[in-house]
DNA sequence: CCATGATTGATAATTCATTCTCAATCATAG
DNA sequence: CTATGATTGAGAATGAATTATCAATCATGG
């Protein structure tokens, strides 16, 4: 049976109220100001638990180490930030990209990043 | 100095011939036909310094481990068949990602990824 | 309130890609 | 041909993310 803790409420608050994708320790660190003494161990079995449920989801992008966001129907594309290697989503797509692909070939799904200056961290 | 080696000459070639990104063990199973006992220490190796070179250049895309191709200043967009897994190079881009980005974040570069079924693998 | 099984934190262990170590071998200038 | 320094293969070592282990603690049905 699956027991509520206060534990996995502050993960999973903190991964809907940061509105942008964050890594494990990302988690853990904001998670740990609900939850003193908050394992890293704990986060990882959480977000296992949540992207089994199909209610997170796991993304790897070059240039950073994974990250983690709650799932949604929407956006599916992402930004990183070159300065402070943060993840943000992005709304909408360019679409045309079964164009790029040679005869024989077929496109289940895509995916983009675009990688650049975020707006804290402009000049 | 720079010797000439018959397996650095193997792995270049290979590099060149399979004209689609690889992984450091595609290589090296590639270049052992020619330079039989070829490591993968010795792979490692020769990518190190063309990547260096800026000869090479490392792909890192989710879902499949790191590949490598040589440096080319046309298609930089990827496909990665889900049955065999292997990574080919697509030609092209549809563009427009800017607009994807909220006011204040700026775009210096992107990298786009699709996902599907490649010819040999197609029913 | 209590028994019981779920959960937790700390840390060891794992996994994978990659680099390092080192003795043996090889390429090449002279 | 030979000395010398570069390169090699094998396997150990590393680094990073993640998972397993285990004793202690906690949540919950009864």
């Amino acid at each position: 049976m699956q027991l509520k803790t206060q534990q996995r409420a502050s993960i999973l608050q903190v991964l809907d109220d940061l509105s942008r994708p964050v890594t494990a320790q990302e988690l853990l660190e904001a998670a740990s100001v609900q939850s003193p003494g908050l394992g890293l161990a704990t986060v990882y079995r959480a977000l296992k638990k949540l992207v089994d449920a199909g209610e997170a989801r796991k993304i790897d992008v070059a240039g950073v180490p994974p990250h983690y966001e709650r799932e949604s129907k929407k956006h599916h594309h992402f930004f990183v930030c070159e300065e402070c290697l943060k993840m943000f989503g992005l709304v909408g797509c360019p679409g045309g990209f079964k164009k790029l692909l040679p005869p024989g070939y077929s496109m289940t799904s895509h995916e983009v990043v675009v990688y650049g200056t975020c707006r804290e961290c402009s000049p």
